[in-house]
DNA sequence: CTGTTAGCGCCTTCAT
DNA sequence: ATGAAGGCGCTAACAG
């Protein structure tokens, strides 16, 4: 009936010391002699007892459990980041809850809320919107949090990217260099400030650069789906762009498929440049050129800078910029 | 510097009831005036009360949290399970702590045990293989579990997924219909039952069914991974094989692409059938055909099961198959 | 080095 | 309908 009946003070009466005692080996506390301590682990190995995690929760005041909101693990480029949490947790005896929000506020306010009664000692947030509701919470709450592979304009909360920018500029750059005058932008939601601020500036400066002209029309804004990419591409082709940068894998496969399906040959028609190197770039045909950026350290980063956060330890910066590259494959000249 | 003080003896306090009363109107227990409820309500919303759900955990002995070991988020298969796991959790009031194990025995163990430590009320399995440690462990606790779309031989343990025999022979009876009398069986270790039980033996029942002879040289087993099925395709080709039967869809497409970047045409000169008709699928050209599984359903119906077995319902079959079925796409004539 | 004693925040009888 | 009291299993001072 009852999960697990053997408790701390089963241990402490089996070995004939106190559950302090018991309490001070489980948690290799060195206070302890070396002959009790023998004694106590026998008698825990015997009886096969197992720490409760949840009271020791309760009475510790931490659960070694972090949260973490991801729009849908089933996106590669959210999942490759959640590996890379998920070991860097494991690494530091955390595990992590995770939550689906489709980038839906209300949803990421519930699941925040739900969280933090889980007494979460931390919170890891993937998302590109931080409505004002749900900043306003995870302020409210005292609990340490970090956004991965998201930014955070005001730059309160921790963070671990690339530096969009730059990364958007140089492949742009690259895309004028091959000749291209009208390159289409796609991404998802301008409102969302890595499309609208960081990328578009990008994309931008890059035009400026060269004395191109910026042309809103060339900027597409849709989902993160492959089905949306591949749904736009007419649009793309009635706007005479002869390139695109795309901000999301699955929508550059779409579009790359959108391209080819309609007959076009990619590179020598139309080339194609997308943001995240996840698998996907390689397992398509022509591969997909694509800014590099290091998904799974993304998310390892991230964590460990959420330990640190959680232990309290000082650090020098909030907001991480991990390399990115640029990789030329096949869907660039 | 406390994430949150408020407790439910404070609401008490402010409320001037006790907070046996407090208790519940927080769970709804109707046996409470309504006047003092709404009394109760507006204090709570005052004070903005959120209850401990550690506290709450450990005073009522669960925790509505239920551990979920994965193989690898990363993984379109298993992330397209986890999906509708979670998201039926969600609706049953559950989170669900997700654990990667690379099914590897030692994590998976491991694993399980920390999860059972935090005292998760139920737990969702996915993963071909299952030790006999683990399945001590498993049977040593006594808590739900359910697998999700992988088998077990023994039928000991609630799992859910298809007809993988059936599924199997269908689509093989399919590819020696369009003239195909070599055709290569390629999957992950055979040492799983999902592969060297169940899918061998739909493979072989085809053969049979159709009169031609087994050919161990057909059998390809290795990793389910992308890089995997591309490095397989020359010994794949050296076996004279004209069509392959899949297991998983990044390997699959390893295989495809493997045999594309080898100048073969798919599917005139090789036919490929895959098993998970996951995003992939219809992602990469030509498009994949597969036996189709309702991959978001497994994971639901999977959580959906786990409920029923936590809250102690009678089941009346712990194994659950869902319909499958068999999509033509381009990759066989 | 080891034992005692309070809680941690909530649920749950048992009375009233 | 409501309150009082005893845990749930463990950690954390505080004494010795």
């Amino acid at each position: 009936m009852d999960k697990q009946t053997i408790t701390i003070y089963d241990v402490a009466r089996e070995a004939a010391v106190s559950m302090a005692t018991v309490s001070r080996v489980v948690n290799g506390n060195p206070n302890v002699k070396p002959a009790t301590r023998k004694k106590v682990l026998e008698v825990i190995d015997r009886l096969d007892y197992r720490p409760n995690a949840v009271a020791r929760g309760l009475a510790s005041k931490k659960t070694t459990t972090v949260g973490v909101i991801i729009p849908d693990v089933t996106n590669i480029y959210f999942s490759s980041l959640a590996r890379g949490i998920d070991d860097v947790a494991t690494m530091y005896k955390y595990n992590i809850i995770l939550a689906n929000s489709d980038q839906n506020g209300q949803k990421e306010v519930q699941v925040l809320n739900t969280l933090l009664a889980k007494q979460v000692d931390g919170i890891i947030f993937m998302g590109n919107q931080i409505t004002d509701e749900l900043r306003a919470e995870l302020k409210r709450s005292r609990t340490p949090v970090v956004l991965s592979g998201s930014v955070d304009p005001t730059g309160e909360l921790g963070s671990v990217n690339i530096d969009y920018v730059a990364a958007v500029m140089e492949s742009i750059t690259d895309l004028i260099n091959n000749g291209n005058k009208r390159i289409a932008f796609v991404s998802g939601s301008m409102d969302e400030p890595i499309n609208g601020e960081y990328r578009l500036k990008g994309y931008k400066m890059a035009l400026e650069k060269a004395g191109i002209k910026f042309d809103k029309e060339l900027i597409f804004e849709t989902d993160y789906s492959y089905r949306a990419g591949e749904t736009l591409w007419p649009a793309i082709a009635s706007s005479h762009a002869t390139a695109a940068f795309v901000g999301d894998d699955e929508l550059a496969v779409g579009v790359l498929n959108g391209a080819r399906d309609a007959g076009l040959r990619v590179p020598e028609d139309f080339e194609i440049i997308t943001s995240n190197d996840s698998k996907l770039t390689e397992i398509v045909r022509p591969k997909l050129s694509s800014i590099t950026q290091p998904l799974y350290d993304l998310g390892a980063v991230s964590m460990r800078l959420l330990t640190k956060l959680m232990d309290k330890e000082e650090v020098s910066e909030k907001t991480i910029l991990l390399p990115y590259g640029l990789i030329k494959r096949s869907s660039t000249k």
